[in-house]
DNA sequence: GCGACAG
DNA sequence: ATCTTGTCGC
């Protein structure tokens, strides 16, 4: 039996190292591309390919590093971490790289046949395992408290987590509890979970040590808004055994009408037919946020919850103060 | 030019 | 998420 909720999470692969065991797989002579490099890491859909070019530009460059080697897709030599791009098509010249008058490099020498555990496509398959877990339904409690946990990102490597509760009935807040704890894993679309949980699993296990978690806690994220239903709330919600909700503040897949939406309107997000989550308005100016069940809640309680506690600002109060608290906490 | 992906 | 000043509106 698991002792806190941090334990209840998988160990997470470093994937700045698992890139570099990638870039060496490259033979002199050939290049790859972000997109293959995303592939090789088990993410077909290469949303992490721009992290990729993130990873790149200030990973820690040793002479001798063949990240030159790494270019764009349509053949573009692209950036270099020295910020010369013609240092670039100097080492691929060097490298005996065919390259076209324009500077861009000849893809037939192209290499893709990585050898990779793709700790990406592994993370995809532990994210179905606990959309899997999932309850749909809820305690049919009348919720006593809501709270709302959010992280804001220091220059320092660590991350600062905010516990914020409110009194579901006055929204007043009642109690806020923090931590900071260091992140390593990067932000992926679709992979936001496994750069935040940790940080809120401690916060939430250091909340537990002083009082009961909140009735709902709101998640700074998606629920079941997620292209495998796994959202940070969800996930999180799951590792906990807890009732939470997911509010994202823009769309991460899916589709919904927002045209000519007004404070307090309900818009429908569907993903292939199905109902995934729900577009909500505080004002008619305001930019719509979503709501979708993270655990132990339906998709028609998410949507309530969210709307009771939409008042003056964008988003429900619990993120709101969230937010606010932890973007108040990295300052000092 | 198209598509565009939480934090 | 973060980088950033003043400014428009409730």
């Amino acid at each position: 039996m698991k002792r806190t909720f941090s334990e209840s999470l998988c160990e997470l692969p470093d994937l700045r190292s698992e890139v570099l065991k990638l870039l060496a797989q490259v033979p002199v002579g050939q290049v790859t591309t972000y997109g293959d490099l995303a592939r090789a890491l088990g993410d077909e859909k290469t949303a992490s390919a721009r992290w990729l070019g993130a990873f790149f530009k200030d990973h820690d460059h040793q002479h001798g590093c063949t990240c030159h080697r790494v270019v764009r897709s349509n053949g573009e030599i692209g950036m270099y971490v020295t910020g010369d791009p013609n240092e670039k098509a100097g080492l691929l010249k060097k490298d005996g790289v065919m390259l076209t008058g324009l500077g861009n490099v000849d893809l037939a020498c192209r290499f893709s046949d990585f050898h990779s555990v793709k700790p990406l496509k592994q993370l995809k398959e532990f994210q179905f395992t606990l959309a899997k877990r999932r309850q749909r339904k809820s305690q049919e409690l009348t919720p006593r408290t809501f709270a709302g946990v959010d992280c804001a990102y220091r220059d320092d490597g660590n991350a600062v987590g905010a516990y914020v509760e409110l009194d579901s009935e006055t929204l007043a807040v009642t109690f806020e509890e923090s931590v900071v704890a260091p992140v390593e894993f990067p932000y992926i679309p679709g992979f936001l979970s496994f750069r935040e949980m940790p940080v809120l699993l401690l916060l939430l296990d250091k909340v537990r040590r002083r009082r009961d978690l909140a009735d709902i806690i709101f998640v700074d994220g998606n629920g079941i808004l997620h292209p495998r239903r796994a959202g940070i709330a969800t996930c999180l919600g799951v590792l906990i055994n807890r009732p939470t909700l997911g509010i994202g503040k823009s769309l991460l897949c899916g589709s919904v009408d927002t045209k000519r939406m007004r404070a307090g309107d309900i818009r429908p997000v569907y993903d292939n037919g199905e109902l995934i989550g729900n577009a909500l308005k505080t004002k008619n100016q305001s930019k719509p946020i979503f709501a979708s069940p993270g655990n132990l809640i339906s998709l028609e309680e998410a949507t309530l919850f969210a709307k009771a506690t939409m008042t003056k600002h964008r988003t429900p109060e619990p993120i709101f103060y969230a937010d606010r608290f932890t973007k108040q906490l990295r300052k000092n």
